[in-house]
DNA sequence: CTTGGAGTGTCAACAAGGCTGACGTAATAT
DNA sequence: ATATTACGTCAGCCTTGTTGACACTCCAAG
């Protein structure tokens, strides 16, 4: 690694698509791609008192309604204080709900109430015209190797959560 | 938007990619992957005194040498005085060199010192690392997608500042 | 030549949202 | 009975975004 010249080519095939340069302009490409990503419901959620960090909450309750704390914990890779913070201020404006476990009483189980789910709504329809008119301007080729870089570029236990939000979500 | 079904099958192609779900897996794919992009350069600066933000600056003057702070600011999609902190830091430190403009006075011209380059090579290293492993394992054809959606994705004025960087970096 | 506006960069103060550490409480597991 | 787990909370810190205020430079209009 760091050889910064052009790896030569030993395979058959060509290998000029892992030169440092194109890495670099894959890097590009992730940074300010993510900016667009996340620059309509950020857009949103600027004018109510919440943040990106709202919006992802939201989001994952509502792919996995039911979910515990704990486990929204893996999904999202921060620290409980964190969390928990974004929760007490959504369960207090009434967009979470938080019930007891049933089987187990220490656990929390956190579903969107209606007013949260038109929120997401509102937030993942912003985000996914964004998707949507990528998707249909690079075709669907485009997308599948899109979707396996993506998953390539993953640490393996995000790529298992990942996983797991697929098979349940369809 | 927001149909929250699958459209018909209106043209001769199938559209099943642009379903709403598959908009979500994207969504979502986008948001663990961007995790690991940046999880190994985050570890390396975790010991230094910098952040996310100092590698973004690193990057993008090693990137266009002799960039004005200006222009910087434009790349980078914050305001002046959140650069500045950054930069100052790193000026302060060696890393980064800030000079006045001759023809015009106002600006500063910014590049990396050698300490700078060092650093920027170890982050980028890093980056690359995981990235190359990524497109590897996904093949060629699947990165020129990935690169396909993410440029779809961009806001015309990044789509406009990575176009740039391209011509000039190779 | 002076002056006013536009461009560029700096300093100060504040907020969001990460983090760690410590502690309390309830429920479960051993 | 005790240890562990799940969750909540308080306190305090750091990075990194924001606005507001200000200084210096340049250029053009008067």
């Amino acid at each position: 690694m760091s050889d910064g010249r052009k790896p030569p080519n030993i395979s058959g095939e060509s290998l000029l698509f892992l030169t440092d340069e194109q890495l670099r302009q894959g890097s590009e490409a992730m940074f300010f791609a993510y900016r667009g990503f996340t620059a309509d419901p950020d857009r949103i959620l600027m004018d109510q008192a919440y943040g990106r960090a709202h919006h992802r909450a939201i989001h994952f309750i509502n792919r996995a309604p039911g979910t515990t704390v704990n486990n929204l914990l893996n999904i999202l890779g921060v620290t409980k204080q964190s969390l928990n913070r974004v929760l007490r201020t959504l369960i207090a404006d009434g967009l979470v709900q938080s019930t007891v476990g049933r089987n187990d009483k220490r656990e929390r189980h956190l579903h969107l109430t209606q007013a949260g789910e038109a929120l997401e709504q509102q937030l993942s329809d912003a985000q996914r015209a964004r998707l949507r008119a990528a998707f249909r301007d690079a075709g669907p080729e485009a997308v599948a190797g899109f979707r396996k870089v993506l998953e390539a570029m993953m640490d393996p236990e995000m790529r298992a959560s990942y996983a797991r939000l697929r098979e349940t979500g369809g």
